[in-house]
This record gives structure tokens, C-alpha cells and sequence, in this order.
RNA sequence: GCGCCCGUAGCUCAGUUGGAUAGAGCGUCUGCCUUCUAAGCAGAUGGUCGGGGGUUCGAUUCCCUCCGGGCGCGCCA
């Protein structure tokens, strides 16, 4: 309600300002520093000061005089040396938040978003950092979806890459296992875990002997020709890790409607149809000389972001040096590198590849259909994948540069309007703190003592495996939830647990920015109190509480509240405290809206926290039950209503559920 | 060397396109459970917004410069 209210602000000031001084102007809207002084306020007097030559306080009197009334706005002051505050008609908000916060959210329309997240290699366990990955992209498809957009998520399996070759190495060259022994062996409810262990002794295998790193080549070759041991090896190995992956995730609510898959890429010749591309529009060239010799390659100068390919051409110093800075798309022995795969999927999720995979349904681990590519055949009639109209790519900010260099490649193709619709959500990564570390067993170097943080490694094996911590976590409210409530029956104990473990990791991982490094700690992570999300669901679990007492003792029935009462109790001493707590239950619009123009779903994490923060505070100064007069009692509890409605809608935008009891 | 990110209270972080007296959580200290759940509330403590210039009526926010930290610049992904 809150971002309805701005709008129509903003368009008459526009419309007004522009009628009365035939002037267009940005009209900025904020929210003024005390409630007294209104709910929103705008200085664009100040900018209008300059261009008309007069003073700001005296524009700002003239308009708030002669400006027409907006619906909803009571009035509009003149206030400090130009400040225009506008006051909302509270009585007005009142209805308006009760019927916004029980209505049905808008059906999907648009064109499609493709929102490309969590993409873990499938050859080890997700682990802390692959969270914040999913938890980001999942919670910014809650909010598309939230506000009317058509979402596609898609869930990008590297599974022919090194990574996946480095465990088939292990597999049969460390532990010299047999194929069908590995396919045994990949059933194991934590095969994951157990390729995750191997990784980090793949990267000691090859230590000890760097000639042993010809068996990952020959390795990678079978697999991306799909034939051999190797390539059967690796497949299993993939889907298995894939399916320990989706259980993770279904465990924190996350799913996906696509897994592309990098097989697919290779086999249905996506890259193919995309060199072609390249070299017709002369986006990549073959050098000729230089330490890229044989290598097509993206001419490429760091700096001016992704540069097109005719302006470097007519800067650069010479071919050789040129070539000798351009980025390599294909190899000298003939393969395509990940960032030309990626350039090909790019293309194909704009629809402009003119290829489309082939699709194949199956039971994810958690029970729904999901659907994957496949080589062969596949569903004749599958759902419509790919073909958007703006892409959102989750990745982490050591990215930037592989990201930049497929959005030059688009551009290089003469798609500039796909890739400024090519967008890289990035964000910083999650480290450990050096002592989270150490009780990782993980020996630090006397350098990596003081730094910070240390970074997660997979290749090392060094890392917070994303289902111990749940582990932990759900261990740790189960005990509390036991305790609390020892008459609960034990599923609903272990509900409750898990509900509230999955909020503190969810809100623990958004309620940073993007930009902020995460040096995680399990002290912090495993906190229940002040800025968490059990604090955000302990709000409505009070709520209801109030409201199976009040069903009780027959006293929870909201009659009617009359105009005359909400405007007197409103204006009342009381007042302001109330006023601020339905103003606040009013603005979750304009958080999300906020929240997806900057890509920053912290921002509805931080919305949550300070409606469930207005609300205890408001619990403590109203004993609602207890109320006498049934009017302000009816008033009391339909405020409680109205801030559970959207306080749990909040927490389902962040994917988490507030139980009814904890 | 070039590029990106960060520097705000003891610690961890917010601060929405430049706006009115810079906020929150944790920590420390003091109060509050016979009451709708204390995973809570109230109060106290705590700041040269890294330093210095500049633009502006106005700068934590924009520009320049310096200092300190992280990351990226591979025929890895």
C-alpha cells in the first residue's frame, strides 16, 4: 500500500510541476526522519529553487496550496527550508492493508525471467557457500513471482566438466574401482560425502606427481566424447551428486523447473551452432601468433567492461599483443572452453540460438517432477523452456570477468539489447572465520591466521558441508522445541525443529548484502535471538497464541470498528505507536519493489525483522485479551491480523514458514 | 601493472537513485515473567562515517588522491 501511495505522489507532483511551471522534473520520494513530520517527503523544491531562481520554501508553499487532493493523502506541508511531507489518510490505510494483506497475489504475466542459480558442480557435497548461491537466487524467484513476473529457474549441471573428471580419476585410478561398484557405491544415501573426501585427495594425487595430471586430460576427453569407462563413470558419478544436491536443497524449499545440463550442450552440438555464429560475424578469429597461437580467441581489454570487438580492433597496439590479451574461446586442440559453452547457453535461453534441448521428466528425490535436458529423445510435448526475455544469472563476484566476457559475446553478435538484458547477479562469497576453520580441522598458515577469513576450497576439502549445518541446527531447536513444549507430539516437534532451523539459515545467509564478504561462524549462524529469522517467527507464533486464547475464552471474535474510533485512536496519545506499526504492516510493497530493482533480497530480510521488532514492541505496551473496551479490543486484534498476514508473507518471500507453536 | 568490491559504535552489519538530529543486532551494565510464550521488552553504554582535497544550498552517499584489507586478470571452471 505503502508503494501505491508514492506513486501516486510522484505522478501528480510530475504531472503538477510540469502543468504549473511547464517543467519536467525526478521527483525523489524518502521517508522523513520522524513520524510527525509524515510518511513521506520529498525535497525536489531544492532542485526546482535553482532552475526557477526563486526560493525553495516559497515553490514548496505554492504547490502544497495548490495541488489537487490525491486519494489516500490527508494533506501536504511545507517544512524545513523546502521539504513538501505528505500525511496518508490513516483511517483510508487502515482498509487498505487489511484488504491488501488478505488478497490473492497476482497472476504470472510478461514476458519470462530465467533466473540461473545454484549450479554446483556436481562431483562433491554443496557446502556453505553453494547455500548463499541458492538462497539468493531462490528468494529473488520468491520475489519475481511475488509481484506478478513469469519465472524460469534453471539449475545449470557442469557434468562433463574437470571437476566431475578429477572424481572419476579417483574413483578409478586412487581406489581402482569398478564401474557397476561405483554405480553400488553412488546409491549411498551420502555419496556426496564421499566424493567430497575424494576430491580433496584427487588434489594430493596430483600434488604428489604432476605427470598424474595427463589422466585428468585423458579423462576429460572420454568424457566430453561420452564413450568409455571414464564417461559412464562420470555419469553415474553426476547424477547421483545431483540428486544428493536436490535433497539439500528440497530440504531449504528450493526447487528448480530446469536442469540444463553441459552433456546437452556438447552432444545436441549448442556450441556448434554458436561457433559458427562467432566466426561469421568475425566475433572470434583464429591468432595466428602470439602465446594464443591455434586458439580462437575474443579480442578483449580489461577496463571498459565488455568491450565490442570493433573498438578494441581499432585501439589495439598490435595483432599479437591483441590476441595475446584476448580471451580464448577454443582451444588449440580443438575444445570449446567453458566461457564459449556458456555464451552458447546464453543464446539458447534468449532464443536465439535456433536450437532447443531435448527435455525428460523425472521424480526429483523429493517427490515432484522435475524436468532435465537429455541427448536422446525425451518428451515429445515438454513445458516451453528458454526463450526470455531477461536473464539473471547468480554467481559469485570472483565471476565478473567470464560473465563480462559472454555479454561482449553477445554483443560481439550484434544482440546489445540481450546483453544489457543479460544480467550477473553477483554477490561476495561465504568465507570461514579462521576459527570456524580450525574447528574444521583445518591447519592454518601463518598467513591465513590473520587474515579475516579463509576462503572455502573444495579442492581442499575445506569447507561447512550445507547438510551438517542443517544437521546441527535442526539438533539444536529440536532440543529447545523439546523442551518447550515436552506434551508436542514428536513429528510436530521435529516440524517445528526443522522450520526453525531452516529460518535461521535462510535469514542468516539474506540478511547480509550482496557486497558483504560472510566470514561465517557457527556462533552466529546457530543464534536464535535479536536479528534472526527464529526472531521474525517467534512474532507470529505469539500472534497466534493470542488468538487461540482469544478463541477460547470467546473473547477473539473482531467486530466491527467504527471510522470515528480508528480516527480518534489514531490522533490519541497511543496513537502514533499504533500508527507506525500499521504503517510498517503497509510497506511490505515497497520493500520487495525496492528489494528486486537493486537485486537485494536483504532488504525484505530486513522488513521482516523490523515488522516482527514493531511488533513485540507493540505486544509489550497492549494486553490485548485483557482489553476492556470490545471496540479497542476488536481494534487490537485485527491490527494483530493484519500484521500476521504480511509478516508471514514476508517470511514465505524468504522461504521460510513460521510454525504455529515454538 | 590493470580492473572489481570493501573500510560506519568494542564485534557483525544496515543506511533505497545526494537531504532534516547517522541506525540495528551482538557484547557490557541496569530493570521487567502469577499476565496473550522471556527465542521477548525497556533503559544505559558506545561514532574524527579510513585520512585529505573537491563539487553542492546540502556529502556516509558523487569526483580526485592517499592509506588499509579482499578478489579477479589461465589453452581451470
Amino acid at each position: 500500500m505503502y508503494l501505491i501511495l508514492a506513486n501516486r505522489l510522484r505522478e501528480a507532483l510530475t504531472r503538477h510541476v510540469a502543468e504549473t511551471y511547464n517543467l519536467s522534473v525526478e521527483i525523489s520520494l524518502e521517508k522523513p526522519p520522524k513520524i510527525e513530520m509524515g510518511e513521506l517527503a520529498s525535497p525536489f523544491c531544492f532542485d526546482l529553487a535553482k532552475r526557477l531562481k526563486r526560493a525553495p520554501r516559497h515553490i514548496a508553499q505554492e504547490i502544497a496550496t495548490s495541488l489537487a487532493a490525491i486519494p489516500g493523502i490527508a494533506r501536504i506541508e511545507v517544512a524545513g527550508a523546502g521539504y513538501l511531507n505528505a500525511f496518508f489518510d490513516r483511517t483510508v490505510f487502515w482498509d487498505s492493508v487489511g484488504s491488501e494483506s488478505f488478497a490473492a497475489p497476482p497472476a504470472p504475466s510478461g514476458g519470462k525471467i530465467i533466473v540461473e542459480h545454484t549450479n554446483i558442480n556436481p562431483n562433491k557435497a554443496a557446502h556453505i557457500g553453494h547455500l548463499r548461491n541458492a538462497i539468493l537466487g531462490d528468494t529473488f524467484v520468491r520475489l519475481l513471482r511475488h509481484s506478478g513476473r513469469r519465472v524460469e529457474t534453471q539449475n545449470y549441471i557442469d557434468n562433463t566438466g574437470v571437476q566431475v573428471a578429477d572424481v572419476v580419476v579417483g574413483f578409478l585410478h586412487i581406489e581402482k574401482r569398478t564401474a557397476p561398484n561405483i554405480r553400488a557405491l553412488s546409491q549411498e544415501p551420502r555419496f556426496d560425502y564421499y566424493c567430497w573426501d575424494l576430491y580433496a585427495k584427487v588434489t594430493q594425487f596430483y600434488e604428489e606427481d604432476k605427470t598424474r595430471l595427463a589422466l585428468r586430460g585423458e579423462t576429460m576427453q572420454r568424457i566430453e566424447e561420452g564413450i568409455g569407462e571414464a564417461a559412464e563413470v562420470a555419469e553415474t558419478v553426476a547424477d547421483a551428486v545431483v540428486g544428493c544436491h536436490l535433497r539439500t536443497m528440497a530440504r531449504l524449499d528450493i526447487r528448480y523447473d530446469l536442469l540444463p545440463r553441459e552433456s546437452e550442450i556438447l552432444r545436441l552440438k549448442f556450441w556448434d551452432a554458436a561457433f559458427v555464429k562467432l566466426k561469421e560475424t568475425g566475433a572470434i578469429h583464429l591468432a595466428s601468433a602470439g602465446k594464443n597461437a591455434g586458439c580462437w580467441v575474443m579480442p578483449w581489454t580489461q577496463g571498459e567492461g565488455a568491450t565490442p570487438a570493433a573498438t578494441v580492433a581499432a585501439e589495439a597496439p598490435a595483432p599479437e599483443d591483441a590476441d595475446a590479451q584476448a580471451k580464448v574461446i577454443v582451444r588449440s586442440n580443438g575444445t570449446v572452453t567453458y566461457v564459449g559453452k556458456d555464451i552458447a547457453y546464453q543464446l539458447w535461453k534468449f532464443g536465439l540460438l535456433g536450437r532447443d534441448f531435448h527435455y525428460a521428466a523425472y521424480p526429483s528425490p523429493s517427490g515432484e517432477i522435475i524436468w532435465m535436458t537429455t541427448s536422446s529423445a525425451g518428451d515429445p510435448h515438454p513445458p516451453a523452456f528458454g526463450g526470455a526475455e531477461l536473464v539473471y544469472n547468480v554467481i559469485d563476484a570472483r565471476q565478473a570477468y567470464l560473465q563480462q566476457v559472454v555479454s561482449a559475446g553477445l554483443r560481439a553478435l550484434g544482440h546489445n539489447s540481450e546483453a544489457d538484458r543479460s544480467i550477473h547477479f553477483s554477490y561476495e562469497i561465504v568465507a570461514l572465520s579462521p576459527r570456524c576453520a580450525r574447528e574444521m580441522g583445518y591447519e592454518l598458515s601463518p598467513e591465513d591466521a590473520k587474515k579475516p577469513y579463509v576462503e572455502v576450497s573444495g579442492r581442499k576439502g575445506l569447507g561447512v558441508k550445507a547438510d551438517d549445518l542443517l544437521d546441527r541446527l535442526e539438533a539444536a531447536t529440536l532440543a529447545e522445541v523439546h523442551q518447550r513444549h515436552p506434551l508436542m507430539p514428536p513429528a510436530e516437534q521435529r516440524a517445528t525443529a526443522h522450520a526453525i532451523a531452516v529460518s535461521a539459515i535462510r535469514f542468516f545467509l539474506l540478511k547480509f548484502t550482496r557486497t558483504a564478504t560472510i566470514a561465517f561462524d557457527f556462533e552466529d549462524a546457530l543464534s536464535f535471538e535479536g536479528e534472526t529469522g527464529p526472531y521474525c517467527q517467534y512474532a507470529v507464533v505469539r500472534i497466534r497464541g493470542i488468538r487461540r486464547k482469544g478463541a477460547e475464552a470467546a473473547t477473539g471474535g473482531a467486530g466491527q470498528v467504527s471510522k470515528e474510533f480508528l480516527s480518534g485512536i489514531f490522533s490519541g496519545a497511543e496513537g502514533q505507536g499504533l500508527w507506525e506499526l500499521l504503517l510498517l504492516t503497509g510497506s511490505l510493497d515497497s520493500a520487495v519493489d525496492a528489494a528486486i530493482g537493486a537485486q537485494e533480497p536483504a532488504f525484505v530480510a530486513k522488513y521482516a525483522f523490523q515488522l516482527a521488532q514493531s511488533f513485540n514492541n507493540f505486544y509489550h505496551k497492549h494486553h490485548i485479551l485483557s482489553e476492556e473496551d470490545p471496540q479497542k479490543r476488536s481494534f487490537l486484534l485485527q491490527i494483530t491480523e493484519r500484521v500476521e498476514a504480511q509478516l508471514v508473507r514476508a517470511l514465505s518471500l524468504l522461504g521460510m514458514e513460521a510454525p504455529e507453536k515454538m
